[in-house]
DNA sequence: ACAATTCCTAGTAATATACTTGGTATTAAT
DNA sequence: ATTAATACCAAGTATATTACTAGGAATTGT
C-alpha cells in the first residue's frame, strides 16, 4: 500500500518544475541535481507526464520543461494517476461493475475497497500543485 | 498502491471465520476451499493474525480457528495494519517527525501523504469486521 | 494407533520496481 | 559549420517484493 519512487519523484519534480520555470526552462538534470534523483530515470518519469500533457517541452540547448497548465490546473490525484495508475487499493476486474466475483459469491470486501478508493480521491483531488508550492515557501521561511 | 494478496486474503479469511464459527471451529483447508486460496499460503497469512492476537487456536483432529475478540470489536484497519504495515503511503523516515528530509529541504510534499493516510485510517478503522459481515447476509438475500 | 489438524522452517517462482546503458535528434550559441 | 546542451528513445539489468510451495514436526480427538 505504498506509492513508488515514480509518483514520489515525479511530484518533486512537478513542483520543482512549478518553481523554477519562473527564470527559464528547467531541465532534467537541474531537476535531478536539486532533488537527488537519478536524471536517466527522471527522464521515464518525465516522458510519462509530458505523454498526458502535464508538460512541455523544448528540445536542444536550452531547452528543457515548462508546466502545461497553470499550478492550480494540476492536483495531486491528475499526477498519482498518470504515474501510479489507478487509485484503486485492488486489482479487481468486478471493481466498477455490479458483478461478483467468481471466487467470492458476494465480494461483501468491494464496499471497503470503493470507499477506501473515494477516500484517497477526494484528497488527492483537492491538494493542487500550487497548494504544495505554497505549503514550499511557507516552510522556507 | 495496491493491497496485495495477503491483505485480501486475510480479510477473507476472517469474514470466513466470523461466518462459519458459530457451528465450530473453522479450519485452513476449509477457509481455502471456500475462498479458493492456497492452503499453505493461507497458513503464513493465519499465523500472523494469531501472533496479532485476532484469531485463537486449537491443534490437533477438530482443531482450527476462533475469533479472539466479537467482530465488532475487530476493524479493518486492524487488520490491514497487522497484515499490510503500517498505512502511511510513502517508507518516510521522518514521516511522523517534524524533521525535514535530506533531500528537499522542507518536504513540501509531507503533507499530502498524511492527508492520504489519515483518510484512509479514518476508513478502515470505521469499518468493523460485524459491518462486512452484515453486508455479506445483506447481499445474499 | 491414526487421522486431522496446527505449527514451523526454508525454500522458489513470478512479478514489479528502480534503475542503467548507449545511443539519436534537435537547437542555441560560437 | 561546429559544438555543447539538451530532449527523446529502446532495451537491458539488478534488486526487492510478492506469492506462493515443500516437507515435515507437534498436538489432539476418536
Amino acid at each position: 500500500m505504498k506509492i513508488s519512487t515514480k509518483g514520489r519523484y515525479g511530484l518533486r519534480a512537478m513542483i520543482d518544475i512549478a518553481i523554477y520555470s519562473r527564470e527559464s526552462k528547467v531541465s532534467i538534470s537541474s531537476i535531478a541535481e536539486r532533488e537527488n534523483i537519478s536524471s536517466n530515470y527522471l527522464e521515464i518519469i518525465i516522458a510519462v507526464l509530458k505523454k498526458k500533457g502535464y508538460v512541455n517541452s523544448t528540445r536542444g540547448a536550452k531547452g528543457g520543461y515548462l508546466l502545461a497548465k497553470e499550478p492550480k490546473d494540476i492536483s495531486v490525484g491528475d499526477l498519482l494517476r498518470a504515474l501510479e495508475g489507478d487509485l484503486n487499493p485492488i486489482n479487481c476486474a468486478q471493481f466498477y461493475t455490479d458483478q461478483t466475483c467468481d471466487t467470492f459469491d458476494t465480494c461483501a470486501t468491494k464496499f471497503v475497497w470503493k470507499k477506501i478508493e473515494e477516500s484517497i480521491t477526494n484528497v488527492v483531488n483537492n491538494i493542487s500543485l500550487q497548494d504544495i508550492v505554497d505549503e514550499e515557501f511557507r516552510n522556507r521561511k
